[in-house]
DNA sequence: CGCATGAATTGGAACGTTCCATTTTTGAAA
DNA sequence: TTTCAAAAATGGAACGTTCCAATTCATGCG
């Protein structure tokens, strides 16, 4: 019978070493597979490591070498499953590399995130893949030039910070499905969710903007509207909107929760989607294909930037010289039903 | 202006104090807090590492005192919102406790379930939440015992595994959906989804036969139908049910996921859901509210279930010679249009 | 049988921190 | 001033590992 050390569980190396009659160096040699060490004597201090309930203690191994096998990624919002998409594949490509990525939640904290990301560092994180909390300034990252840790950006560029950057290409998703409303016929459109001071706001308004002033329509200022980005964000930003004189035939959304929402109230004022009025999305979440009626959306891929964002940090991580880098994920136009392209075509047909 | 260290980015405790002019031991005691220093003194040694840009070295510090204030949080499907609504639930609890959750996602796998927990305890963790793979075996989790580690078991009881337990309502939140089903007059009911070897989908299985029972209802084989718990193992269980001479008038699913693809089948077969067929699920994810027709299923708090663990976890990290504690958290029905109750209101009123 | 060679093994000095036992400083009482 | 206790600061020995240089052990060759 296997009888692991008492209730201080604290077998060391020395101790295996002991037990097995060799020396630590061997069974250290043993325990990073660096050295020549005959497969018998390894076979034995195995086993001895086994019998004694030995556990590894990375702490003391980085004391000397600094090369940890973790990364840290930090996430502004676990709830939303966009993220828990991104993390997805993030995991999957560290796993291969044989890194184990830890993973925080900041719930848009900045404190937490500084809280997280310096408990991450002080645990020899080798690098790091951060989707920034709301209000993080460029300032809040410099500790990791100084410190020479790799840091990588991810979903919400940070305009200022000189890292590696993984994005979705924001401005030309939101230019195609506001094309696709402008040729659905749409001549009045409305922009709806985000907060100002949102990056990627910014870049998927501005692709708002460019479909329109493509299509020489003009853009009223009264139709583009600020709410936080949830589902209640977007139901008062709807309801404000639908309480104007003029109101607007189709609506392109910050992101997916927020046309949601945006299609509750629509739903309360006695509008029925995709036919009174358009509403489409953005991200592609998987509650998009289940809402009725199925939404319109951009699909960006998360997990794909996920395991972008992944490799390219092992690249940072091996070569710490190297120029920080930048991918753009695709943004493709997801056709369903909020837009009211599906109920035209059926028509047509019929 | 902060010039932080070189390239090499090490600064040591000992460069503080040369810097600074005191010794190591009275970094360490501004560090740690512990001891009597002069205020004076302690502000001039947090400046001197503000501007030397020193990073704590907590591998270091563990090697002495081996009380690092991280713990795990390993869980199963990150995909799956209920869990990361589960973890933000535990993060909350850690957070005002002054500890830092580290998660990561196993994703059904046991082999990457060893790896992450092997991970966790040779950095030092203080505890772990486990929220075990399919197929995991109480034998892998014997190493907890012997190394002093505290492990709590969450969501998926783990019979065998001494440990302690946090776990919906299973058995009574599914009696419960079933009985409302009862009430509005179905006779021939379907359990569906999940796989046999589930510990939950026998305890909420369980449930569901102990109301019709209950009930004096006669329950037929037939229609007990396993299936992954996803939405694509809900379809295809769905369509089997449904290819039957003898179809259910209600079926009970696994969980909300199920549930939606259910709905998803019998839609397809020309059914409207709640009306020619009820179809309920359990969970309460946020999903169950969007899909048309929003789904009657059980609710069960994962942020409180979160909330919970965590505070189960850190008392026994507190008290390590505690016995295990288990707590079984509420599961309340939530009455939507799935079932068919809302119709038949409406039809009663008008 | 001695020797060279390479393989296998080993001792000891780090690594950055904490903590104990001391030493030094401080400040007030005698 | 001297004395003493309390407060503040310090040196050095751990902690569990890696890595270098050095040592021992096999093996094959002349």
């Amino acid at each position: 019978m296997p009888q692991p050390q008492g209730s201080k569980g604290k077998v060391t190396i020395i101790e295996i070493a002991d037990a097995a009659g060799v020396s630590k160096s061997t069974v250290s040699l043993v325990l990073t597979g660096r050295g020549a060490v005959k497969p018998e004597t390894r076979q034995h201090v195995l086993q001895t490591m086994d019998r004694l309930g030995y556990v590894y203690n990375r702490g003391a191994a980085n004391l000397r070498n600094a090369r940890s096998r973790i990364v840290g990624l930090v996430l502004n919002d676990l709830s939303n499953p966009f993220f828990a998409e991104f993390a997805i594949g993030v995991e999957k490509v560290l796993q291969m590399a044989g890194y184990v990525a830890f993973m925080a939640n900041t719930a848009e904290s900045v404190v937490r995130q500084d809280q997280v990301m310096r408990m991450m560092r002080e645990h020899g994180a080798g690098g790091i893949i951060l989707c920034p909390a709301l209000d993080t300034r460029p300032e809040h990252l410099d500790w990791a030039k100084a410190a020479g840790t790799a840091l990588l950006v991810a979903i919400r560029r940070l305009p200022g910070a000189g890292t590696s950057v993984v994005v979705p290409e924001n401005l030309l998703g939101a230019s195609r499905v506001t094309r696709h409303l402008i040729n659905l016929g749409h001549e009045r459109l409305a922009f709806l969710g985000g907060m100002h001071s949102m990056v990627v706001r910014h870049e998927r308004h501005g692709g708002f903007l460019s479909a329109m002033e493509a299509s020489g329509r003009s853009v009223d200022p009264a139709l583009n509207l600020e709410s936080m980005p949830t589902r209640d964000g977007g139901f008062s930003a709807m309801s404000a909107v639908l309480s104007l004189a003029d109101r607007p035939t189709a609506v392109v959304c910050y992101n997916d929760v927020t046309a949601i929402g945006a299609m509750l109230a629509a739903a309360r004022h006695g509008l029925v989607v995709g036919h009174d009025i358009a509403i489409v999305g953005f991200d592609d979440t998987s509650e998009a294909r289940h809402v009725a009626p199925a939404l319109t959306t951009v699909a960006v891929d998360p997990v794909g930037l996920g395991e972008r964002a992944a490799a390219l940090l092992l690249k940072q991580i091996n070569d710490p010289a190297a120029e920080p880098e930048s991918f753009i994920g695709p943004a493709q136009l997801v056709i369903r039903e909020s837009c009211g392209a599906y109920q035209r075509a059926l028509a047509a047909a019929g």
